[in-house]
Order: C-alpha cells, then structure tokens, then sequence
DNA sequence: TTAAAAAGTTAGATAAGTCTAACAAAATTA
DNA sequence: TAATTTTGTTAGACTTATCTAACTTTTTAA
C-alpha cells in the first residue's frame, strides 16, 4: 500500500510523462509538486526500490509497468470523482477539482466502484480527459489545440488542458462548455489571438493562451 | 487547521467523554486508538496547547469548548456522509462506517455543505446518532437500551450504539432496522436474554450483549 | 574545448507522530 | 497503612517526509 504521499508522486510522474515519451526529469517533478529536489531524489529511490519507477543516478526517470498502472488507479478514482461531483452532486466543472484532489486518496474499492455504477461507465471526466478503466487502461484520443485550426474551421470542445479555477471561470463567463460547437472566424497574425463564434456569441476573441489550452474535435 | 491525527484524537476525546460526565482517563484514549500512552500523553500537551483540551498532569482529560466544537464537527462530516453514502448511494449501513471515517477529513466546507442539501438537512445518521449542526450543536433525545425494557413493552427501534460490520449484518439477518416496532415477549432470567416479537419474527431471542447496544422509544 | 550554468546527489538537520524502557504518582487491596 | 497494581510521565530512539548547504555530473554556451 503507497502512502499518500507516494500516490501524489505517481500521480505527478504520470502526468509528466506523457509530455516527454515517459522520461521525466527530477527538476520538471520538483517543480510541478513544489518539493525541492533533494527530497524529490529520495523518494525516487524509495520508489525504485518499491518497482514503480525505474532510476538510476542523473538519468531521466520513468514509471515501470506497475508505477503506471498503480498512477493511473489513482487518476482513475480523480476522475470518476469529478464526474460524480458535477453528475450527481450538482458542482461546478471549476470547483470539482480541490475535492477531488482529497477524495482520489480514499481507500475503498466499492466506494469508486459505487460511483462508476451510479454514473452508467463514464468514459470521460468533466473536462474531456479520458477516465482509466479498473485495469488502469485509457482510451487515447486525439484532440487538435485550438490554437492549431484555421478560419473557417468548425469544431466541437472536446476537453480543457488547464483545469485551473480561474480558468474554467473564464470559459464560464464566455458560456463555453464541452460539446459546443464553434466556428473560428479569424487568426490575428499579430498575437495569434483567435475571433471564434457559437451561439449567441458571434464574434469572441480568445488570446493564444486559451485557445492552446483548448481541446477541440474537427467537424469537417 | 488540525492534522488527520489530532482530528482523530479530539474525536475519540468527544465520544469517550459522553460516557463519563466530559472525563477521559488518558489510558481509556491510548486503548480507544490503539496508541501508546506515552504518544498519547505528548499529544495531549500538544492539544492543550492549541487550547483543545485541559491538560494537567495526572488529572483526566477534558475538551475545552473549542475542541468540543471541532470533535462535534468532524463527527457531523462523518455522519453526513454515513447518510449520504446509504440515502443516495445505496449502500447498506453496515458499509458506511469504513468510508466515513476517510472522507470525515476532507477539507471543503461546500462538499458538506452539498451533501446536507440533497440529504433536506438531515438530523439522525443511519444508525440513529444524531449529525451536530453547523455550529457544532446537537440534539440529545434519552432512548431506552433494549436490555431495559420489561415483558409486554411496544418500542421502536430508535439507534444502535455499536456500528460495526458484524453487529449491524447481525441484526440485518433479523431483518431488523430502525423504525422497527417490536414487542418484548419474555426475559430470561438467566442471562438476561430477550424473547422479542415483530413483523413475521414472531418469537426471536437476543442475547443480553445484543439487547444492551439497541436503543428504543418506548410506544407507550 | 573549456568555462559557466543547470540539473542531480549526498549529508545532515528538522518536525510530526509513533515506539520502548524506566521511573513516578495514584489507586487498590491485603 | 503499607505493599502492590494500575495509571501516567519522562527520556530517548525510530520512521516518514521535508528542508538547506555543499558537492558532483551533465549540459550549454562562449
């Protein structure tokens, strides 16, 4: 049994490996869990010596087969989390997160089980990530930034980057959901700054910085 | 903000100190958490000094009313949810208590406050103990123990006072739950054992331990 | 291709929460 | 009331997870 310390690592490999074909640089690691490197080395070993990560002195790090599949239960009971708090409960998909980040670490299999049950099977999570299945399996789809589409463009929201507050606020406030449907009207050359239109909305300007951290399914 | 552990200590404080005019011998707490009585002793000088406890060396401990009122509102987190998990997630009572006892420590006022909503502000939990309110206030109705009642009393079964798993599948093989009416028959002399009548039950015995942990309204 | 910067490691300290061994006070009982 | 048992405390050690300071290896850039 990891504690819960050991799963927030995990969780934190997880995350970054898959940016990076797997490797993760203990630097990149200590950064994104705010712990500084020395203690950040220690626990690798510990987790080494636990065969879930695979490390050896100044190499980059990597999850093994049982570290990946132990991180992605962890994110798979994340998930099915926030999906019950927006589904079942009534939140927010920008307040889910903080509770979730608690709940993930609860120990009781019928518990998520329950969950899982209660939600028909969810395949996707409140902001479009896949949710592992019990195995620790995930479907992968591929989602195009829309950062990269071209005027003319028509698109559905398919999944958010960022799951930060601030910014599932701001998509609020613009009444963008997943699902919505868009048209992108125009590039600004200057800023890459996006003028789209859904909806009532028929001529909104997104800046760069939120169209990369939006995930979109080309109609087309 | 109080660690996971301190919670767990002001919370076995507020039950062990129902029992004994708001008293608690530092022994008794060391057996309740399974946890030495010289670890106990040092977190009690800790407590004290956060003004949780009155701590005096060789003197029973007892909750100040701050710590009284974080004990009572762990202790509501964890009821809330013991109802939650039986009302709206369908699991049996005998379930709940593993579960509540992780989610208890959850830091967000609003999933609380959620829960109690869709619960329509509840008072009792599954097993009859009343949930404190927001400020730590609860409810004390006087029940009658069963092992109390005499032959010919009508009484409905009202709380349990032990919720573990093989009492409460005990007494679901019964099909005995609360809100039961049921008849005292006969005592046993003997052993204090009860012949009790209810439902299609209409000759069942339960011995005198049984008796001692139900609580009952008398129907007179 | 070597000097500087960045990334990573080692060593040792600290805090929280636990333990055991030894001792002290209080309660029980003979 | 004196001896014994029970309860409680003190002292010091251990584990987990963190830190800082100092050092080493690797990478980058002059």
């Amino acid at each position: 049994m990891n504690s819960l310390v050991e799963e927030n690592y995990l969780k934190a490999l997880f995350s970054l490996s898959i940016q990076n074909n797997g490797e993760v640089n203990v630097n990149d690691l200590s950064k994104h869990l705010d712990i500084k490197m020395p203690t950040v080395t220690s626990m690798m070993k510990k987790l080494a010596s636990k065969k879930l990560v695979e490390y050896e002195s100044y190499k980059p790090l990597r999850l093994t087969e049982k570290g990946r599949k132990e991180a992605a239960l962890i994110i798979r009971k994340h998930r099915l989390t926030e999906m019950y708090l927006v589904e079942k409960m009534g939140f927010g998909w920008e307040q889910v997160h903080e509770i979730a980040e608690q709940v993930e670490h609860i120990k009781s299999p019928e518990f998520f089980a329950k969950m899982d049950e209660l939600l028909d099977y969810p395949k996707f999570d409140p902001h479009g990530s896949p949710i592992p299945d019990k195995d620790g399996k995930m479907v992968w789809k591929t989602y195009t930034k829309l950062s990269d589409c071209k005027p003319g463009d028509k698109v559905t929201m398919a999944a958010v980057i960022n799951t930060s507050d601030e910014f599932l606020k701001f998509l609020n406030g613009r009444d963008i959901y997943l699902g919505l449907q868009m048209e992108v009207k125009s590039v600004e050359p200057f800023d890459n700054s996006m003028v789209v239109s859904y909806n009532k909305h028929t001529s909104e300007t997104l800046s760069a910085l939120v169209c990369k951290r939006l995930l979109v399914d080309k109609v087309n």
